[in-house]
RNA sequence: UGGGGUGUGGUCUAAUGGUAAGACAACAGACUCUGGAUCUGUCUAUCGGGGUUCAACUCCCUGCACCCCAGCCA
């Protein structure tokens, strides 16, 4: 069997990058050696369109037998952080991934590019330029006119050495000089008319300190790292497509190691922003919560809004890889959650909005200890006990006192089932002064225990619902999508115009089963009927149970109902 | 109007000259002690126009549309 079919039959579709690996392999280059990289700058959290590179980078040297290394693109200190350091590390392995110990810094190869940086010069290939910002950007040109050469472009290469080192030396202030590659100013690739290598910048580096006031840009900084890491498929998106002639110049031109740059789309999701300005845009201005904000695409927004790691890996894996620019529908990402969630979510019942049925039947001060299913998916997650006595809460969209067509739930004279409990038939409606429902009779019918009739009669429904009086109270978070349009950078005015306000939804006299005292944060369970919900990881206590629904169940009575809304 | 990219059902992605496939969404039905899950079925696509070929999503020519590039950000 040839390397190839193996690779074929690990994989699960095909994408042009994974093409390209496989004749990059079938062809022998590198030796077969497939070395990734993951370069966050460490500049703000990781979202869901990182998690697209994260499994995409690491993905591919898993399935590869490769390797995939993590690396800080750190040439900005005045950008940088090491709160983002740390949350990133730690939102990587949460995904699953690990890069060994391959944990690089762009900034640890700072003596080297300096190095790659003399040799440019000393070749004639770079030169000091003292033109001012202003100056740099109009001697640029436009796209559709050339630029014209720096004055200082044909300074010689001592001359070029000595302003360089005392650039190294702190002997200017910042931007009054930088150093750029000398190529061609007529360029129609905007990235080749001389681009700055070095600016000085007068500030603390998060790792280096003070060491350096020269900082090497981007473009003088990535290929090359790759490059000394050997990194054979460099992958990153669309947007450096034009920086590639760049990234392949300094390679040639250093005489280095030739990492390969290929470009990629990178993900849009319908109904959110994955933008890291635009995300700390909402931050920075109290929109939301914090980076974590359980609306967050952020990936410590989604894992404390209750996502797995798997299902979002199961996501990266279906949107697929391509070069065409793209806006997934979110649909498919809650389809990943419910799947995965389906089937490892233990089941409880809990009344988010509580309506009260007095079984006057059964006897009072009863209490039956009834059997509850963990999970119908997997048996082998056993049973456990719920409380059954003559007062309950039912949820209250669970009664209509006129009920429409389809309506199958309770109403006055109808029957239903509750849950591992009994049938109950609804006798008597209690309305306050105002004419709203407050409380329900009902009697239940004792032959129906554990839910089914001996006489074979049929129920339409089956109802959740908690023991009154061994209810616990929680608070329940509810939330929706953050905006309510699909695109919404693609509208005329300002994004932030377009925030759900509905997003978040604080129901706070909330009703759980009893065995909820036991849940843990990192539990994700299923409220029957209603989602999936987890415990909230920073706000809720022993004082206060709080809980965030991660997603809703799939509804057919919420179409049907809006259905019958159109029809009228 | 310089350069670089991209156009496949409503959405995302396959097919690398040989039956246009899969997933999500939608719709219909079956089943169900969750109106969940599951199962079955249906709908809808190669940007346009030429050409090469027995055969074109694929190759050629030519239009069109959309995206990116003029930071001392990455």
């Amino acid at each position: 069997m040839n390397k190839n079919t193996t690779y074929k039959e690990s994989s699960t579709t095909s994408n042009f990058i994974k093409n390209i690996i496989e004749e990059d392999i079938r062809t022998n280059k590198h030796n077969g050696r497939i070395h990734t990289r993951f370069p966050p700058e460490p500049n703000g959290y990781l979202h869901i369109g990182h998690a697209k590179a994260i499994c995409l980078t690491f993905g591919l040297a898993e399935e590869y037998k490769g390797l995939c290394n993590l690396r800080f693109d750190d040439t900005n200190p005045t950008k940088e952080d090491v709160e983002y350091v740390e949350s990133i590390k730690e939102d990587i392995h949460w995904l699953g991934f690990d890069w060994g110990d391959r944990l690089y810094y762009a900034s640890d190869y700072f003596d080297i590019l300096y190095e790659y940086a003399l040799k440019l010069i000393k070749d004639g290939k770079a030169y000091v330029c003292d033109l001012s910002p202003d100056e740099i950007r109009e001697y640029r040109g436009t796209l559709t006119k050339p630029g014209k050469n720096s004055p200082y472009r044909s300074r010689t290469v001592e001359e070029n050495l000595k302003l360089f080192e005392k650039m190294k030396n702190g002997e200017f202030d910042n931007g009054a000089c930088v150093l750029r590659a000398k190529i061609d100013m007529t360029s129609p690739n905007m990235n080749m008319r001389d681009p700055i290598m070095y600016r000085i910048i007068h500030a603390e580096h998060h790792r280096t300190g003070d060491k350096w006031c020269i900082y090497p840009s981007y473009d003088f900084t990535h290929g090359q790292c790759d490059s000394i890491e050997k990194i054979t498929h460099s992958l990153c998106d669309l947007g450096f497509e034009g920086h590639r002639p760049l990234y392949n110049w300094f390679i040639e031109n250093l005489e280095i190691f030739p990492s390969r740059q290929i470009e990629f789309a990178r993900l849009n999701l319908s109904y959110t922003v994955l933008s890291k300005r635009k995300l700390r845009e909402l931050v920075e201005g109290n929109y939301v919560s914090g980076w974590d904000d359980p609306r967050m695409p952020t990936l410590s927004g989604l894992r404390r809004r209750g996502y797995t790691p798997e299902s979002i890996k199961d996501f990266c894996e279906r949107i697929g890889m391509a070069k065409a620019e793209s806006l997934v529908d979110i649909a498919l990402l809650e389809h990943c959650l419910r799947e995965d969630l389906n089937k490892h979510a233990p089941r409880v019942m809990a009344v988010l909005h509580p309506l009260k049925i007095i079984i006057d039947n059964y006897p009072e001060g009863k209490i039956e200890e009834l059997d509850a299913v963990n999970n119908p998916e997997d048996s082998s997650m056993g049973t456990h006990k719920v409380p059954f006595s003559r007062e309950i809460f039912i949820e209250q969209n669970d009664f209509m006192e006129n009920p429409p067509k389809k309506f199958w739930r309770l109403s006055p004279g109808k029957e239903v089932r509750l849950r591992y409990a009994y049938f109950i038939k609804c006798v008597k409606v209690m309305k306050d002064n105002d004419g709203n429902v407050v409380e329900l009779h009902c009697t239940y019918d004792a032959k129906t225990k554990g839910g089914n009739a001996p006489d074979g009669r049929k129920v339409k429904a089956t109802l959740h619902w908690v023991s009154s009086k061994h209810a616990i109270d929680a608070e329940v978070r509810l939330y929706d999508r953050l905006f309510t349009v699909e695109n919404p950078l693609a509208e005329q005015d300002d994004f932030k115009n377009y925030l759900n306000p509905k997003s978040l939804e604080v129901l706070t006299s909330c009703k759980l089963e009893p065995s909820l005292t036991n849940a843990k944060v990192g539990i994700h369970y299923q409220f029957e009927r209603l989602g999936y919900f987890c415990m909230e990881s920073k706000d809720s206590s022993n004082k206060k149970l709080v809980f965030n629904r991660t997603v809703t169940l799939r509804d057919q009575w919420e179409k049907i109902q809006k259905a019958q809304k159109q029809k009228k």
